[in-house]
DNA sequence: CTTGGAATGTCAACAAGGCTGACATAAAAT
DNA sequence: ATTTTATGTCAGCCTTGTTGACATTCCAAG
Protein backbone atom coordinates (compact mmCIF):
# COMPACT_ATOMS: atom_id res chain seq x y z
CA UNK A 1 0.00 0.00 0.00
CA UNK A 2 2.24 2.42 -0.83
CA UNK A 3 0.30 5.64 -1.56
CA UNK A 4 -3.51 4.98 -0.41
CA UNK A 5 -4.42 7.92 -0.02
CA UNK A 6 -1.91 11.02 -1.26
CA UNK A 7 -1.62 10.45 -5.25
CA UNK A 8 1.22 13.31 -5.07
CA UNK A 9 1.00 13.03 -9.43
CA UNK A 10 5.15 13.57 -9.36
CA UNK A 11 5.18 16.67 -7.48
CA UNK A 12 8.15 17.39 -5.20
CA UNK A 13 5.94 16.69 -1.30
CA UNK A 14 7.53 13.81 -0.30
CA UNK A 15 7.13 15.45 3.21
CA UNK A 16 3.46 14.27 2.54
CA UNK A 17 3.94 10.54 1.66
CA UNK A 18 1.84 7.84 4.24
CA UNK A 19 4.66 6.77 5.79
CA UNK A 20 5.88 10.37 6.30
CA UNK A 21 2.38 11.11 7.77
CA UNK A 22 2.69 7.74 9.96
CA UNK A 23 5.95 9.29 11.55
CA UNK A 24 4.33 12.37 12.46
CA UNK A 25 1.15 10.64 14.20
CA UNK A 26 4.10 8.05 15.92
CA UNK A 27 6.29 11.44 17.28
CA UNK A 28 2.88 12.88 17.98
CA UNK A 29 2.24 9.65 20.38
CA UNK A 30 5.69 9.33 21.61
CA UNK A 31 6.64 12.82 22.42
CA UNK A 32 3.41 13.31 24.55
CA UNK A 33 3.98 11.18 26.67
CA UNK A 34 7.51 12.40 27.32
CA UNK A 35 6.17 15.86 27.60
CA UNK A 36 4.23 14.84 30.61
CA UNK A 37 6.31 12.52 32.15
CA UNK A 38 8.00 14.56 34.76
CA UNK A 39 5.24 16.57 35.98
CA UNK A 40 3.30 13.05 35.80
CA UNK A 41 5.63 11.48 38.40
CA UNK A 42 5.58 14.98 40.66
CA UNK A 43 1.79 14.73 40.90
CA UNK A 44 1.74 10.95 41.34
CA UNK A 45 3.76 11.85 44.88
CA UNK A 46 1.44 14.48 45.87
CA UNK A 47 -2.03 12.18 45.06
CA UNK A 48 -3.35 14.34 41.96
CA UNK A 49 -3.18 13.43 38.67
CA UNK A 50 -3.16 14.74 35.06
CA UNK A 51 -6.43 16.75 35.27
CA UNK A 52 -4.85 18.37 37.97
CA UNK A 53 -2.19 19.94 36.34
CA UNK A 54 -4.55 20.72 33.57
CA UNK A 55 -6.75 22.91 35.95
CA UNK A 56 -3.85 24.79 37.63
CA UNK A 57 -2.07 25.44 34.89
CA UNK A 58 -5.15 27.13 33.37
CA UNK A 59 -5.93 28.44 36.48
CA UNK A 60 -2.22 29.89 36.95
CA UNK A 61 -2.38 31.07 33.50
CA UNK A 62 -5.74 33.02 34.53
CA UNK A 63 -6.00 34.01 37.83
CA UNK A 64 -10.13 34.92 38.55
CA UNK A 65 -11.52 32.58 35.63
CA UNK A 66 -14.77 30.88 35.79
CA UNK A 67 -15.49 27.13 36.14
CA UNK A 68 -17.34 28.00 32.39
CA UNK A 69 -14.56 29.74 31.05
CA UNK A 70 -12.62 26.82 32.16
CA UNK A 71 -14.38 24.19 30.95
CA UNK A 72 -14.65 25.57 27.11
CA UNK A 73 -10.90 25.97 27.70
CA UNK A 74 -9.94 22.12 28.75
CA UNK A 75 -13.11 20.94 26.79
CA UNK A 76 -14.44 18.41 29.57
CA UNK A 77 -17.75 18.66 31.34
CA UNK A 78 -18.57 20.94 34.26
CA UNK A 79 -19.20 17.75 36.33
CA UNK A 80 -16.04 15.97 35.27
CA UNK A 81 -13.77 19.43 36.27
CA UNK A 82 -15.78 20.16 39.34
CA UNK A 83 -14.33 17.42 41.29
CA UNK A 84 -11.58 17.96 40.11
CA UNK A 85 -11.90 21.33 41.29
CA UNK A 86 -13.22 20.12 44.73
CA UNK A 87 -10.05 18.38 45.29
CA UNK A 88 -8.30 21.49 44.63
CA UNK A 89 -10.16 23.43 46.85
CA UNK A 90 -10.08 20.82 49.80
CA UNK A 91 -6.51 20.54 49.50
CA UNK A 92 -6.15 24.17 50.08
CA UNK A 93 -4.02 24.73 46.68
CA UNK A 94 -7.33 26.77 44.48
CA UNK A 95 -9.68 29.37 46.30
CA UNK A 96 -12.83 29.30 44.96
CA UNK A 97 -14.98 32.88 45.48
CA UNK A 98 -18.59 33.37 44.58
CA UNK A 99 -18.40 35.95 42.31
CA UNK A 100 -19.73 39.50 43.30
CA UNK A 101 -21.47 40.74 40.33
CA UNK A 102 -22.97 37.67 38.96
CA UNK A 103 -22.82 35.18 42.31
CA UNK A 104 -23.99 32.05 40.09
CA UNK A 105 -20.40 32.56 38.87
CA UNK A 106 -17.47 31.11 40.57
CA UNK A 107 -13.75 32.90 40.41
CA UNK A 108 -10.60 30.51 40.55
CA UNK A 109 -7.54 31.02 42.16
CA UNK A 110 -4.63 29.74 43.11
CA UNK A 111 -3.44 29.57 46.76
CA UNK A 112 0.42 30.49 48.15
CA UNK A 113 0.04 26.43 48.04
CA UNK A 114 -1.45 26.46 44.81
CA UNK A 115 1.01 28.61 43.13
CA UNK A 116 3.76 26.62 44.41
CA UNK A 117 2.91 23.27 43.06
CA UNK A 118 2.68 24.55 39.80
CA UNK A 119 5.95 26.31 39.82
CA UNK A 120 7.24 22.67 40.50
CA UNK A 121 5.32 21.43 37.74
CA UNK A 122 5.93 24.05 35.09
CA UNK A 123 9.32 23.91 35.94
CA UNK A 124 9.67 20.40 35.49
CA UNK A 125 7.80 20.36 32.43
CA UNK A 126 9.84 23.84 31.02
CA UNK A 127 12.97 22.54 31.45
CA UNK A 128 12.52 19.07 29.13
CA UNK A 129 10.77 21.82 26.43
CA UNK A 130 13.60 23.65 26.92
CA UNK A 131 16.12 21.20 26.05
CA UNK A 132 14.19 19.75 23.40
CA UNK A 133 13.89 23.47 21.86
CA UNK A 134 17.95 24.03 22.62
CA UNK A 135 18.27 20.88 21.27
CA UNK A 136 16.49 21.66 17.67
CA UNK A 137 17.31 25.39 17.25
CA UNK A 138 15.05 28.50 16.73
CA UNK A 139 14.72 27.21 13.30
CA UNK A 140 13.10 23.91 13.67
CA UNK A 141 11.32 25.51 17.27
CA UNK A 142 9.36 27.71 14.57
CA UNK A 143 7.94 24.65 12.47
CA UNK A 144 7.33 22.57 15.64
CA UNK A 145 4.57 25.29 16.26
CA UNK A 146 3.65 26.27 13.19
CA UNK A 147 2.13 22.27 12.55
CA UNK A 148 1.08 22.37 16.19
CA UNK A 149 -0.93 25.36 15.40
CA UNK A 150 -2.75 23.92 12.04
CA UNK A 151 -3.24 20.37 14.23
CA UNK A 152 -5.32 22.25 16.27
CA UNK A 153 -9.41 22.74 16.22
CA UNK A 154 -9.92 26.01 15.05
CA UNK A 155 -12.11 26.96 18.48
CA UNK A 156 -9.15 25.92 20.46
CA UNK A 157 -6.66 28.37 18.42
CA UNK A 158 -8.57 31.34 20.09
CA UNK A 159 -7.47 29.98 23.75
CA UNK A 160 -4.31 29.26 22.13
CA UNK A 161 -3.26 33.10 20.60
CA UNK A 162 -5.92 34.88 22.39
CA UNK A 163 -4.80 34.62 25.93
CA UNK A 164 -7.67 37.55 26.41
CA UNK A 165 -9.94 36.53 29.35
CA UNK A 166 -12.82 38.55 31.36
CA UNK A 167 -12.59 38.10 34.49
CA UNK A 168 -14.76 40.20 36.35
CA UNK B 1 17.55 36.23 40.80
CA UNK B 2 16.41 38.63 38.23
CA UNK B 3 15.16 35.87 35.78
CA UNK B 4 13.10 33.10 37.45
CA UNK B 5 13.86 30.65 35.45
CA UNK B 6 15.94 31.39 32.30
CA UNK B 7 18.79 33.56 32.51
CA UNK B 8 19.79 34.10 29.07
CA UNK B 9 22.70 37.00 29.82
CA UNK B 10 22.08 38.92 26.81
CA UNK B 11 22.67 36.10 23.99
CA UNK B 12 19.68 35.20 21.48
CA UNK B 13 18.06 33.27 23.02
CA UNK B 14 14.01 34.58 22.24
CA UNK B 15 12.74 31.33 21.77
CA UNK B 16 14.07 29.50 24.84
CA UNK B 17 11.90 32.61 27.28
CA UNK B 18 9.86 31.38 29.38
CA UNK B 19 7.17 32.65 27.61
CA UNK B 20 8.14 30.62 24.78
CA UNK B 21 7.95 27.87 26.76
CA UNK B 22 4.52 28.15 27.92
CA UNK B 23 3.28 28.63 24.23
CA UNK B 24 5.19 25.69 23.14
CA UNK B 25 3.33 23.60 26.25
CA UNK B 26 0.06 24.69 25.45
CA UNK B 27 0.37 24.27 22.12
CA UNK B 28 0.95 20.56 22.75
CA UNK B 29 -1.78 20.64 24.64
CA UNK B 30 -4.70 22.07 22.33
CA UNK B 31 -2.86 20.22 19.19
CA UNK B 32 -2.70 16.72 20.91
CA UNK B 33 -6.47 17.37 21.30
CA UNK B 34 -7.50 18.23 17.92
CA UNK B 35 -4.40 15.29 16.84
CA UNK B 36 -6.95 12.76 18.52
CA UNK B 37 -10.13 14.19 17.70
CA UNK B 38 -11.22 12.37 14.78
CA UNK B 39 -10.40 9.06 15.51
CA UNK B 40 -11.91 9.74 18.82
CA UNK B 41 -15.48 10.41 17.49
CA UNK B 42 -15.05 7.16 15.15
CA UNK B 43 -14.12 5.37 17.84
CA UNK B 44 -16.92 6.13 19.78
CA UNK B 45 -19.39 5.37 17.23
CA UNK B 46 -18.38 1.54 17.38
CA UNK B 47 -17.71 1.61 21.26
CA UNK B 48 -13.81 1.70 21.53
CA UNK B 49 -11.59 4.33 22.97
CA UNK B 50 -7.97 5.62 22.58
CA UNK B 51 -6.60 2.69 23.99
CA UNK B 52 -8.00 0.39 21.77
CA UNK B 53 -6.63 2.75 18.84
CA UNK B 54 -3.43 2.73 20.32
CA UNK B 55 -3.26 -0.98 20.34
CA UNK B 56 -4.46 -1.33 16.48
CA UNK B 57 -2.14 0.95 15.37
CA UNK B 58 0.68 -0.82 16.50
CA UNK B 59 -0.79 -4.40 15.60
CA UNK B 60 -0.64 -2.53 12.40
CA UNK B 61 2.37 -1.63 12.29
CA UNK B 62 4.07 -4.64 12.96
CA UNK B 63 1.96 -7.71 12.30
CA UNK B 64 2.78 -10.62 14.70
CA UNK B 65 4.12 -8.71 17.22
CA UNK B 66 3.45 -10.12 21.26
CA UNK B 67 1.68 -8.67 24.06
CA UNK B 68 4.65 -7.82 25.83
CA UNK B 69 6.44 -5.90 22.97
CA UNK B 70 3.65 -3.99 22.82
CA UNK B 71 3.80 -3.18 26.34
CA UNK B 72 7.00 -1.71 26.01
CA UNK B 73 5.66 0.50 23.02
CA UNK B 74 2.63 1.63 25.04
CA UNK B 75 3.73 1.93 28.37
CA UNK B 76 1.04 0.73 30.10
CA UNK B 77 0.56 -2.71 32.43
CA UNK B 78 -0.31 -6.04 30.91
CA UNK B 79 -3.17 -6.16 33.36
CA UNK B 80 -4.38 -2.76 31.68
CA UNK B 81 -3.18 -3.58 27.83
CA UNK B 82 -4.88 -7.44 28.22
CA UNK B 83 -8.31 -5.70 28.71
CA UNK B 84 -8.03 -3.85 25.64
CA UNK B 85 -7.20 -6.81 23.64
CA UNK B 86 -9.60 -9.32 24.93
CA UNK B 87 -12.08 -6.48 24.02
CA UNK B 88 -10.93 -6.68 20.41
CA UNK B 89 -10.13 -10.24 20.07
CA UNK B 90 -14.26 -10.43 21.22
CA UNK B 91 -15.15 -8.02 18.46
CA UNK B 92 -13.47 -10.53 16.15
CA UNK B 93 -11.00 -7.09 14.97
CA UNK B 94 -7.50 -8.91 16.28
CA UNK B 95 -6.31 -12.66 16.34
CA UNK B 96 -4.27 -14.04 18.90
CA UNK B 97 -2.15 -16.95 18.43
CA UNK B 98 0.10 -18.77 20.59
CA UNK B 99 3.99 -18.71 19.94
CA UNK B 100 4.64 -22.02 18.28
CA UNK B 101 8.46 -21.57 19.25
CA UNK B 102 7.69 -19.98 22.81
CA UNK B 103 3.85 -21.23 23.89
CA UNK B 104 3.69 -18.54 26.50
CA UNK B 105 3.81 -15.74 24.07
CA UNK B 106 0.84 -14.62 22.21
CA UNK B 107 1.29 -13.35 18.48
CA UNK B 108 -1.26 -10.66 17.07
CA UNK B 109 -2.82 -9.79 14.56
CA UNK B 110 -5.36 -7.65 12.93
CA UNK B 111 -8.34 -9.83 11.46
CA UNK B 112 -10.11 -8.34 7.84
CA UNK B 113 -12.55 -6.30 9.82
CA UNK B 114 -9.85 -5.05 12.16
CA UNK B 115 -7.64 -3.76 9.16
CA UNK B 116 -10.77 -1.94 8.13
CA UNK B 117 -11.35 -0.27 10.92
CA UNK B 118 -7.77 0.71 11.10
CA UNK B 119 -8.02 2.09 7.30
CA UNK B 120 -10.84 4.56 8.53
CA UNK B 121 -9.13 5.77 11.94
CA UNK B 122 -5.41 5.92 9.83
CA UNK B 123 -7.15 7.52 7.52
CA UNK B 124 -9.01 10.14 9.61
CA UNK B 125 -5.79 11.18 11.42
CA UNK B 126 -3.63 11.25 8.29
CA UNK B 127 -6.13 13.33 6.95
CA UNK B 128 -5.60 15.79 9.79
CA UNK B 129 -1.81 15.65 9.71
CA UNK B 130 -1.91 16.26 5.90
CA UNK B 131 -3.49 19.12 5.99
CA UNK B 132 -1.40 20.71 9.19
CA UNK B 133 2.24 19.63 7.15
CA UNK B 134 0.62 20.65 3.63
CA UNK B 135 -0.31 24.56 5.61
CA UNK B 136 3.07 24.42 7.62
CA UNK B 137 5.43 23.35 4.64
CA UNK B 138 8.28 21.09 4.90
CA UNK B 139 11.11 23.33 6.49
CA UNK B 140 8.31 23.05 9.42
CA UNK B 141 7.93 19.57 9.38
CA UNK B 142 11.27 18.60 9.73
CA UNK B 143 11.25 21.15 13.01
CA UNK B 144 8.40 20.04 14.37
CA UNK B 145 9.77 16.16 13.80
CA UNK B 146 13.01 17.58 15.11
CA UNK B 147 11.24 18.97 18.48
CA UNK B 148 8.96 16.09 18.90
CA UNK B 149 11.90 13.65 19.02
CA UNK B 150 14.01 15.68 21.49
CA UNK B 151 11.26 15.62 24.19
CA UNK B 152 10.98 12.15 23.75
CA UNK B 153 12.00 9.80 26.30
CA UNK B 154 15.14 8.11 25.02
CA UNK B 155 13.83 3.89 25.75
CA UNK B 156 10.71 5.35 22.94
CA UNK B 157 13.19 6.84 20.17
CA UNK B 158 13.98 3.38 19.90
CA UNK B 159 10.00 2.01 19.22
CA UNK B 160 10.23 5.62 16.82
CA UNK B 161 13.35 5.01 14.71
CA UNK B 162 14.07 1.64 15.05
CA UNK B 163 11.05 0.40 13.70
CA UNK B 164 12.71 -3.12 13.65
CA UNK B 165 10.73 -6.32 15.56
CA UNK B 166 11.67 -9.70 15.69
CA UNK B 167 8.42 -11.55 15.75
CA UNK B 168 9.39 -15.13 15.43
C1' DC C 1 -43.45 41.92 42.01
C1' DT C 2 -43.85 37.48 40.37
C1' DT C 3 -43.07 33.87 37.49
C1' DG C 4 -40.67 31.08 34.12
C1' DG C 5 -36.74 30.11 31.47
C1' DA C 6 -31.68 30.20 30.91
C1' DA C 7 -27.16 30.01 32.96
C1' DT C 8 -24.04 28.34 36.42
C1' DG C 9 -22.42 25.14 39.41
C1' DT C 10 -23.03 20.72 42.68
C1' DC C 11 -24.25 15.91 43.80
C1' DA C 12 -24.90 10.98 42.38
C1' DA C 13 -24.06 7.14 39.73
C1' DC C 14 -21.89 4.81 35.85
C1' DA C 15 -18.03 3.49 32.25
C1' DA C 16 -13.31 3.40 30.36
C1' DG C 17 -8.88 2.55 31.20
C1' DG C 18 -5.12 3.35 34.21
C1' DC C 19 -3.14 0.59 38.52
C1' DT C 20 -1.58 -3.55 41.98
C1' DG C 21 -2.02 -8.27 43.56
C1' DA C 22 -2.79 -13.18 42.90
C1' DC C 23 -2.28 -16.78 39.93
C1' DA C 24 -1.72 -20.32 35.86
C1' DT C 25 1.33 -21.98 32.53
C1' DA C 26 5.58 -22.47 29.89
C1' DA C 27 10.49 -22.01 29.68
C1' DA C 28 14.93 -21.86 31.71
C1' DA C 29 18.15 -22.67 35.36
C1' DT C 30 19.92 -25.38 39.18
C1' DA D 1 13.05 -32.90 39.31
C1' DT D 2 12.58 -28.68 41.41
C1' DT D 3 12.99 -23.94 41.64
C1' DT D 4 13.07 -19.55 39.37
C1' DT D 5 11.82 -16.53 35.65
C1' DA D 6 8.80 -14.95 31.86
C1' DT D 7 4.39 -14.37 29.86
C1' DG D 8 -0.24 -13.72 30.01
C1' DT D 9 -5.12 -13.81 32.54
C1' DC D 10 -8.46 -12.75 36.23
C1' DA D 11 -10.21 -9.77 40.06
C1' DG D 12 -10.70 -5.54 42.18
C1' DC D 13 -9.49 -0.56 43.07
C1' DC D 14 -8.88 4.50 41.62
C1' DT D 15 -8.93 8.48 38.48
C1' DT D 16 -11.35 10.87 35.30
C1' DG D 17 -14.27 10.83 31.68
C1' DT D 18 -19.69 10.55 30.93
C1' DT D 19 -25.22 11.64 31.78
C1' DG D 20 -29.04 12.78 34.78
C1' DA D 21 -31.18 15.30 38.53
C1' DC D 22 -31.13 19.37 41.02
C1' DA D 23 -30.27 24.07 43.57
C1' DT D 24 -29.25 28.75 42.96
C1' DT D 25 -29.09 33.00 40.53
C1' DC D 26 -30.09 36.05 36.91
C1' DC D 27 -33.02 38.13 33.59
C1' DA D 28 -37.04 38.94 30.85
C1' DA D 29 -42.22 38.95 30.37
C1' DG D 30 -46.23 39.78 32.35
Amino acid sequence: MPESGGGTSGESLLFLTDDQLRKGIEAMFFAYRGFTADPDRILAEKGFGRAHHRAIHFINRSPGTTVNNLLSILGVTKQSLNRVLRALVEEGLVESRVGSRDKRERHLYLTETGEELERELSTAQRDRMRAAFRQAGPEAVSGFRQVLEAMMDRDMHRHYTGLKEKNG
